[in-house]
DNA sequence: TAGTGGTCTAGACCACTAT
DNA sequence: TAGTGGTCTAGACCACTAT
C-alpha cells in the first residue's frame, strides 16, 4: 500500500479473500502462510494486520512524507473510500486512530485536516511502548546497560503489585537507560519467574524485556502507570547529581487478559527526556 | 436507561426517531426541544447525547453499582444487543470505550470481563477534565482560591504557545487548588482576551475557567500536556516547604478545531494527588 | 443547497476459546 | 462443535459548514 499506488484495493472481504500486505511494523521478513499469518518465535500464528491498521499506516506514512501541509485538508472520507477500495467504516476507523494520536483534526461538516501539533506529541505516554522504542521515536539511539540482574524472592509491595505470594521467585533487574550516550533514566524491573523459560540464566537476559516476555508468550498489552516526581540520593547509582529531580513512573504491565506480567519503576532525569500526553475530552 | 429496566430500547433510527434519555452528565434539567437537543447558555443547540454514550453510561452505572463482580463476565455482545435494542456495532463501540477507560477487559472468543484494576485508574490523565472534576472524581471536594487575576500582555512563551502576537491582551490567573482543605497544587492560566466576553472584569471571573470558556463558545476538546518534575522556592506562594517536589503539567488546551484557547501550568504537590494513566499498546 | 463528517443498522464471514 | 468476540461491508439518514 504505497502512497504512489493507492488505487490498488487492500482487500475484498466480499470474495472471502483477505489480501495481506507485509506490514512495515513487522520488520522480520518471515515466510507468510496462505491465510495471511506469520509464525512468531513460539510457533503460534499471529494475524499480521487488518485493513484499518494498514490504511492508518499508509496515511501516517503519507503524512510523514509531507504530502499534506500542516493545516491542509486530507482527502474526504468518500475519496479515501474510493482510493483504497475499502468501506467508509474502515476509512473512518483509520482516521479516528490518527486523530487519537494527535496527527489530524476532523471537523464535522468540513473535513479532516493535518493537525498543527502533530510533531509535539510523537510517542505520547498514552501509547504503551518499550523503553527502547520510546527513545527511538524521540529520534535517539537507546542503550540499556545492566547494573544488576538476579533471581530472588518478591517483597511485599512487589507481590501485591504482581498478584503473587510474597517470596515467590522473580527476575529482578536494575538498568541504566541511555539515549545517545546520555543517561536518561534508572530503571528497576520485576518479572514473575513462572512466566519465564525455566532454563533462563541471569547472563542470558536480553536487552529487551518486552521481547523476552513476548517470546515467553506473555505479551504486554496495557500498563497502569502512576506518575510521580521524586528526588534524593537514594535514586540510581554511580556518579550523579544528588539534587537531581526525576519524573518517576511506577508501572504495572498486563497481558491482554489483565494478568500482571511485569512491575517497572523508572526514574527519568527531569529535562533529559520529554513526556507528552494527548488528553481528549 | 436505568439498569432495572434495560429491556426498553434506547432508540430506533430505522423509524427516523431518536429517543433521547436525559443524560446523567447534563445535570441542568433544561427544557428539551423536540429534536432531542438542549439550549446551552449561548442559546445554541447542543445534541445531548447518542446511543453509544447512553449505553456506555448505563453500563458504567451498573459496574459502579457492583452488578458484576470484579473478574466476572458481562453479558455477551449478542445479549446486550437484545437487551438494549441497539445494533451490535453500537454495543461494541460502548464496550470499547469501557475497555479504553480500564473498566473492562474484552477477550476474543471468551467474553467481556470486569477489569481487576478499574478502581486504580478512575480519572486517568488520558481523559481531559477540568481540575475541579478531576478532584471530584478522586472523591474530594475542590476549591479554587484566586491568588491573582489580571489582564496583561502575553509574554513571548505564552504568545508562542497560544499562537498570538507577543503583547496581545490575555487574562492571567494564579490559583491555589484545594482538595478537602488541603493545598494540592498551584496553578497559572493564560487565556487570550479575544476569546472572552468584552465586558468581563477581573472580579467577575468564575471559579471554573473551563465553564467560562464554554460559555464564550470556546469549548475545550484536547490538551497537549507535557510532563515534568520540578522543585524550588520560586514555585507557588504563601507558607510552604521549600524542599517540596512537584509534578508539573504544562498544558496547551485546544478547541475541537485545534485552536489554542488556554495555557495552563500546574504544580501538583508530590504525594498529595495521584495521577494515573492507562497505557495501551 | 452541496458537500462534509456523525450515527446507526443488518448482515456476512472470520478467528479464537473451551469443551 | 458451540459460543464468543473481530473485521468489514453497504446503505440509510442525520447534523454541521460554507456559500
Amino acid at each position: 500500500m504505497l502512497p504512489s499506488e493507492p488505487a490498488v484495493p487492500v482487500g475484498d472481504p466480499q470474495e472471502g479473500v483477505n489480501v495481506v500486505i507485509q506490514s512495515e511494523i513487522g520488520r522480520t521478513p518471515a515466510p507468510a502462510s496462505a491465510d495471511g499469518a506469520t509464525p512468531n518465535s513460539t510457533g503460534r500464528l499471529l494475524r499480521t494486520t487488518n485493513l484499518r491498521v494498514q490504511l492508518a499506516e499508509g496515511l501516517r506514512e503519507r503524512l510523514r512524507n509531507g504530502e499534506w501541509a500542516e493545516g491542509s485538508q486530507l482527502p474526504t472520507e468518500a475519496a479515501l473510500t474510493a482510493e483504497y477500495g475499502v468501506s467508509r467504516s474502515t476509512v473512518r476507523a483509520a482516521l479516528q486512530q490518527l486523530e487519537a494520536q494527535g496527527l489530524t483534526i476532523t471537523r464535522h461538516g468540513t473535513g479532516t485536516f493535518v493537525s498543527p501539533y502533530g510533531h509535539a506529541i510523537t510517542a505520547g505516554l498514552q501509547e504503551l511502548q518499550s523503553m527502547s522504542d520510546t527513545i527511538r521515536s524521540h529520534g535517539m539511539e537507546p542503550t540499556m546497560r545492566y547494573h544488576a540482574v538476579r533471581f530472588r524472592g518478591a517483597d511485599a509491595a512487589e507481590a501485591a503489585a504482581l498478584g503473587i505470594p510474597e517470596g515467590t521467585r522473580v527476575l529482578a533487574t536494575e538498568r541504566t537507560v541511555i539515549a545517545d550516550d546520555i543517561i536518561v533514566a534508572y530503571s528497576y524491573e520485576v518479572i514473575p519467574g513462572a512466566l519465564l523459560p525455566t532454563d533462563l540464566t541471569t547472563d542470558a537476559v536480553p536487552d529487551s524485556l518486552f521481547g523476552l516476555l513476548e517470546q515467553a508468550g506473555a505479551i504486554p498489552h496495557t500498563a497502569v502507570t502512576e506518575l510521580h516526581a521524586a528526588c534524593g540520593p537514594e535514586i540510581g547509582w554511580g556518579e550523579r547529581d544528588p539534587e537531581m529531580v526525576y519524573v518517576y513512573l511506577h508501572q504495572i504491565h498486563h497481558d491482554s487478559s489483565a494478568r500482571p506480567i511485569m512491575l517497572s519503576r523508572t526514574y527519568f532525569h527531569e529535562g533529559r527526556f520529554q513526556f507528552s500526553i494527548l488528553r481528549v475530552r
